[in-house]
DNA sequence: AGCACGCCGACT
DNA sequence: GTCGGCGTGCTC
């Protein structure tokens, strides 16, 4: 009798058996409907046998073969396996969580018909010009149609609304459709721009590569990376290759798919990320393991698509650690895609302007490949000029210096944009009784409310609890509370009662919460109806503003000497982002940076411009210090309501870590950065070696001692190369 | 993770 | 005498 063994969405690290019927075909990849507990469950089969450790009577049959979708290949299953094994999470969970949701169901899923557009009867006899002008999209549409048959990635191509308006046409009767077999694709793009000779370089190591390689693309922002990857694409494209492309953020997406889309309009293209419909992402998916799409653009999940003419792996921005998942399967998409294209024998491109410290090191101990875009693409485009502000000695109640007021007053007269960047939504951070010293600590974190001041509420930005704003202090009574400390809104009003002729945007996640307003405000800001964004990290990513001349940092001051590690390199990667938003277009742009440590290294290099003299100071102090990359970590998690109990479980823990006696550093047991959040205590343990393979040995040996502690009321997990503690 | 079974307190 | 609290143990 033949056994199949199936991965199961169940926390246990097993496979579990079943028997198959003589009349049941099955291969390994493929999903299967199973009897498990008393209910019936969706699985993968992941290996076939034809003995069993278990006793038969325990053992029951597969009900159902599903059909409907191909197997996963091999190459994903392996690339799954290793995940489950490398992160130490669950086999079955895995495997499963790298599924899109309708896949884990056993309603049967089908690629839908790719549909043509072509102009009916009633269409072609239409007068264009009796249309309204503004239904321009509509009206896009319509003259490209009298040319042409379109493609549904065409239709896309013209307009991200054109979808939408493409079903109005449909409505009125001018457009029809026809069901078309996959026609053959073009994969030539539009607008080749001259390359630069680095770009050129960049380009042909990376399309000389023979098989597996990581090649690092370091360009300053402005050099033209997303060029490089379009040419890269191309060359890829006309081998009858696809192309994977991650990308860190969904924000980012919707404007990263229009672009691609519009470079390459007859590419089928399809976006993954968390965003889409359930419908979307499995239509995408299937379209992605059918090798018609030929580009995907996606987030993290992406890395996990089964592509069977993947050719070449892309990751933008990937020193972003959003790539990380902070949860379940705890991955790096940007390490899974390394391994994943080193088992296919594919190239990999990881690009960024500021690469973090772990792929720099490898790329300077000559692991990976490095190719350096040190000029800005357009001749007319400079490097912004940086400039320090010391404010060491002055007190800012408003949080904002008198030459940065003067540099902001400067540039509205100028007519031009400016930005002014703070990390802090709300208010102010903190509010502070004047009497007793009260401060509005939420009662179920560590960290303090912050103060919403349109809405007059408190809000924890780390459990989401809120309250009014107290009318006197809670503990005495007295009535003159004061925020402390500066957040957006804080500085928007400060800055329009200083400007009140200016037009200041706020843009962070609270006025940006409705669907649509970021876009909404975008184009504001395209349309140059703006003057001075405030705002947040959201401001920080990709954009190019062409007006925008002046960017302000605040009070980046606090990441300087905190306790995370990893906190300077993070700073760097994120002012040299926002910096780079400075003179994209023709007109010089000016960094302002308001610190208390004007002589600091960080901003040292950034003022020069230099990545990696800062790279390299970075990177004595890890060897110093033993941080990463010099060492590779392990983080155990755990967190309860009671704080003995948490702290009991992590010390057995540690005991038993420190029993296997393996070639391992163990560190205390302590606190976690916010020691308390949504009344849970959060603690954390360390362990780290100097090589991958020992820490890898030590938690295998460690874990199972895990599992069988007694945690009631606690909830742990291992985090495999941490990045947030 | 679910979802059972199982053994002790307040209700018709 | 039963309904239901959530403690512990299993799922091929």
């Amino acid at each position: 009798m033949q056994i199949a063994r199936v991965a199961l969405d169940v926390p246990l690290a097993t496979l579990f058996d079943y028997f198959l019927a003589e009349n049941m075909t099955v291969v390994e990849g493929q999903r299967v409907l199973v009897p498990f507990g008393r209910k019936q469950v969706v699985g993968i089969v992941l290996a076939l046998s034809d003995t069993t450790e278990l006793a038969p009577e325990r053992i029951k049959a597969v009900e159902q073969v599903l059909e409907d979708v191909p197997p996963l290949p091999a190459e994903l299953l392996k690339l799954l396996k290793f995940c489950s094994d490398y992160y130490h999470h669950p086999v079955g969970m895995t495997v499963l969580s790298a599924l899109p949701t309708r896949l884990r169901g056993c309603q049967p899923v089908s690629l839908k018909q790719v549909l043509s557009y072509h102009l009916s009867l009633n269409g072609q006899v239409l007068d264009l010009t009796s249309l309204p002008k503004r239904k321009a999209v509509q009206l896009r549409l319509l003259t490209a149609l009298q040319n042409n048959v379109l493609s549904t990635a065409q239709v896309r191509a013209i307009s991200p609304t054109a979808p939408a308006a493409l079903k109005l046409l449909i409505e009125a009767g001018w457009v029809e459709t026809t069901a078309e077999h996959a026609k053959q694709q073009k994969f030539s793009f539009n607008e080749a721009h001259q390359l630069t000779q680095e770009q050129q370089t960049a380009v042909d190591a990376v399309n000389q590569a023979l098989g597996y390689q990581t090649f690092l693309l370091h360009g300053i922002t402005g050099s033209g990376k997303t060029e490089v990857y379009v040419h890269l694409l191309h060359q890829v494209l006309q081998r009858g290759g696809q192309v994977l492309l991650l990308v860190p953020e969904i924000n980012l997406t919707p404007q990263l798919e229009y672009y691609f889309r519009s470079r390459f309009p007859d590419t089928e293209l399809v976006s993954l990320h968390s965003g889409l419909s359930e419908g979307e992402r499995t239509q995408n998916w299937l379209l992605a393991q059918a090798g018609q799409a030929r580009i995907i653009l996606g987030t993290r999940l992406a890395v996990f698509t089964p592509l069977p003419e993947l050719a070449l792996i892309i990751v933008d921005e990937e020193h972003d650690a959003s790539f990380k998942q902070q949860d379940g399967l705890r991955y790096s998409a940007r390490d899974v895609a390394i391994f994943r294209a080193n088992g296919r024998g594919v190239p990999i491109v990881l690009g960024s302007a500021t690469p973090s410290l772990e792929s720099y090191y490898n790329a300077r101990s000559g692991r990976y490949t490095l190719l350096k875009l040190g000029q800005r693409a357009s001749a007319l485009a400079q490097l912004p000029s940086v400039r320090c502000i010391n404010i060491s000695n002055a007190l800012l109640p408003e949080g904002i210096s008198k030459e940065l007021l003067t540099a902001l007053g400067e540039c509205l007269l100028r007519g031009e944009q400016s930005l002014v960047f703070i990390n802090r939504r709300g208010y102010a951070p903190v509010l502070m009784c004047t009497a007793c010293g009260w401060l509005s600590d939420c009662p179920h974190c560590a960290g303090k409310m912050v103060l919403h001041l349109n809405d007059r509420r408190l809000r924890c930005h780390h459990c989401g609890y809120q309250t009014r704003v107290p009318y006197g202090c809670p503990t005495c009574g007295n009535a003159d509370l004061q925020p402390v400390g500066i957040g957006t809104q804080r500085i928007e009003t400060v800055l329009q009662t200083h400007f009140p002729e200016a037009r200041v945007l706020r843009v962070d996640r609270d006025s940006t919460r409705n669907k649509g307003t970021w876009n909404a405000m975008r184009q504001q800001i395209q349309d140059e109806a703006v003057d001075i964004l405030v705002g947040t990290q959201m401001l920080a990513k990709g954009h190019d503003f062409h007006n925008l001349t002046l960017v302000c940092v605040l009070n980046p001051d606090n990441a300087l000497y905190s306790a995370d590690f990893r906190a300077s390199e993070k700073l760097f990667a994120q002012l040299a982002q926002v910096a780079g938003r400075a003179g994209r277009g023709d007109k010089p742009g000016e960094v302002l940076v308001q610190t208390s440590f004007p002589d600091h290294p960080l901003f040292r290099a950034l003022r020069e411009h230099d990545y990696d003299s800062w790279a390299a100071t970075l990177l004595t102090e890890r060897e110093q210090a033993g941080f990463p990359p010099f060492v590779f970590q392990v983080l155990l998690r755990a967190e309860g309501k009671q704080e003995e109990e948490v702290y009991n479980f992590m010390q057995q823990a540690r005991s038993h870590a420190a029993d296997l006696a393996m070639q391992v550093e163990i560190y205390g047991v302590v606190p976690a950065a916010m020691p308390r959040r949504a009344n849970h205590i959060r603690v954390h343990l360390l362990v780290q070696s100097d090589t991958r393979k020992n820490l890898q040995q030590f938690v295998r040996s460690w874990r199972p001692q895990l599992e069988a502690l007694p945690a009631r009321n606690i909830r742990w997990s291992l985090d495999i190369d941490p990045l947030e503690f």
